[in-house]
DNA sequence: GTCGTATCTGCGCATCTTCGCATATAGTTC
DNA sequence: GAACTATATGCGAAGATGCGCAGATACGAC
């Protein structure tokens, strides 16, 4: 996709709209505790829905329910392997863009929340 | 404060818990197509709300409440200039994360496709 | 086949979101 | 002061979301 310098692209508003939709999806399924909390656990590798589960400690149907937007939207994979499924973060780009939105989030913490200023990350 | 001195964690896991929430604020506020909207209108600028309005094609109150949520997340900033307020991007990291995120979205942008062709077949 | 475990899905209920309309507040101009 | 524009807020209806419980399905062990 070439970039015109002259003042505006002609793109079709329709698809303007769906673009907008999809990203909106996107960080919408981001936009929830327990999937951000899904997403960091996968970060390191594949886990199975009882390892997730007993990890949050939250209901198996619930955590079917988040996988379930997970794979809706592309972000996870998911292999079934016997008795059980494993789930894995999809693209490793995902990763490269949470990291970068963790540099806002931990430059911002303190305006949201000042009681945790003494907050630190485990690289 | 309950901390763990395994060693294993080294944040004790109700601040933990307090850092998702945040995140997953700051993604539900950047997931709906209309603030996304906003967010990208602002990228080259301030912009008035009268602006915005005009530029999406949304009812007023519409606008002001988008831009209520935008600003209660610290995301933009407004300035008021005499009879009309001006809203800009507050730090910009944060276009700089959506430019990672710009990315991804591209790199999956055929999964976008089918919205894309639902949503030709209902025009 | 039966039993036990892992995962998913349907349902009901409570809560949150989003929109437009009407109204309220602030600033400018006369 | 009145009249006009620009933003913000309250309200209510329609829809979406999240949760736990119960039931369904799939797989392995026996």
């Amino acid at each position: 996709m070439p970039k015109k310098p002259t003042g505006k692209e002609r793109v079709d508003p329709a698809s303007q709209r769906a673009l907008r939709k999809f990203k909106a999806e996107i960080f919408q399924v981001l936009g929830h505790p327990t999937r951000i909390h899904i997403i960091e656990c996968l970060r390191d590798g594949e886990l199975s829905v009882k390892d997730i589960q007993l990890r949050l400690g939250i209901e198996s149907s619930n955590a079917s329910q988040h996988l379930a937007l997970l794979r809706a939207s592309k972000l996870v994979t998911n292999r079934k392997a016997g008795n059980q499924v494993f789930y894995a973060i999809r693209d490793p780009l995902l990763i490269e863009a949470l990291d970068v939105m963790r540099r806002y989030f931990h430059a911002h913490l303190e305006d949201a929340m000042g009681l945790l200023r003494d907050l630190r990350e485990d690289a």
